[in-house]
DNA sequence: TCAAAGGTTTAGTTTTACCTAAACTTATTT
DNA sequence: AAATAAGTTTAGGTAAAACTAAACCTTTGA
């Protein structure tokens, strides 16, 4: 029961990504997963035949309760690993992703442990997301998107979603990263950007596409 | 020419290890990647169609340029993350191997070179086997088997060969480690076993078996 | 409600990577 | 030099994992 192969795990990520405990369409795993339908269709069916799954035909696929630890402690390793290639090793937290995708499917228990305890057994990743515990657990995810915030509110960047890598090339234009405090001055009625005033009396306007991936707490 | 599989890396790997730059016999090739001839026979096809190894059918198989090159790069990602997981992680030596094979197929030149500089550059694995450097240099392998030392002489412990689990918790139960410093008491005329003394005081014999795995240099 | 559209599954093919059994080379021994 | 032993390759089979084309459900729209 312990044993599976990369593709398996892939398949397996992009379940809990979907949906969750949730039903997820064989189409949307596919397009997922980067394949096509009856690829998916076959996959599905190697992942039932191990318990991991559970299928209805043409209405959809579900993770069974293996399946979901599976999933998370596959997530638990990628955000570990994008935590050693950010903290200690200098990566750029856009350059993490593809590497972690492989790192993500090493096996040993002892490693990851080590890897946590090495790293001081941290909550969340560089991108600010949370790392599923080794019990299971999830720690809460923190902050709420830009948009949420009134004019004048004094806020703390907490967490970027990962919005492919043109989209951390221009939070670094910006400067923008975790931890950064900002004041919200003003929002645009007319197309919902947003613009922000760092502590060193810098302001500048974010595009209401940029602002929607930035997630914030209150100071 | 960039892109190979982890089965195609352990042929690689195993032709190296084997045999260099010189031709291999398949059948031991098999036997080293833990598989049968024909499997052999047939991987060893698909990497002369990528122009990793010359075959010459009946005879033997040979590295290419490109196949050593690749050898090299591969056995350094081994000894680096060997080097990572005792240094960093705390594994002790006999635990590293395997899980080295699995992190030595990781595909990133980046996070080859940023964890070779996270690690200052060694030359040489937690076990002293030379680490080939990012130019395909490989340090010299430093150290004689004890054996090859005359009684009375000083002696420190640079190296020991991988010799599997068993080899290296008698290492660990006899508390001798890579640095440890000895004077060669006596060597047994009967069963060439040696007798080592520490610096405080405490001696112990060794087996000709354990003595032919371990090696030093005299100061 | 019934038919077209859209999504899903089946059928059949490909490649990698392994296997066993049989055929074939090479080397050894008498 | 011929026979046998040892090692290697071919032949044919299986499983994972992908694909395309065709058949099959479901849903939706006229």
């Amino acid at each position: 029961m312990n044993n599976h192969t990369e593709s398996e795990e892939n398949y397996i990520k992009a379940l809990y990504y979907l949906g969750g405990e949730a039903t997820v369409a064989s189409g949307a795993l596919a397009n997922r997963v980067g394949a096509k339908g009856p690829s998916a269709t076959q996959a599905v069916r190697r992942l039932a035949s191990k318990g991991l799954v559970e299928v209805i035909p043409y209405k959809g696929v579900k993770l069974t309760l293996d399946g979901l630890t599976l999933a998370k402690h596959i997530l638990r390793k990628h955000r570990l690993w994008e935590t050693f290639l950010v903290e200690k090793l200098g990566f750029g937290w856009e350059e993490v992703h593809s590497i972690a995708e492989q790192l993500e499917h090493i096996q040993s228990r002892e490693l990851v442990e080590k890897l946590a305890e090495y790293l001081d057994s941290p909550a969340h990743d560089p991108h600010g997301d949370p790392i599923p515990q080794a019990d299971g657990k999830i720690p809460p995810a923190v902050g709420k998107p830009l948009q949420q915030f009134p004019q004048g509110s004094s806020l703390k960047v907490v967490r970027v979603e990962d919005a492919g890598t043109d989209f951390f090339t221009q939070l670094d234009l910006l400067k923008i990263s975790l931890g950064k405090e900002y004041t919200l001055k003003s929002v645009s009625s007319f197309d919902f950007s947003i613009q922000l005033q760092a502590e060193e009396g810098e302001s500048f306007w974010l595009s209401h596409s940029m602002s929607s991936n930035i997630y914030a707490i209150s100071l």
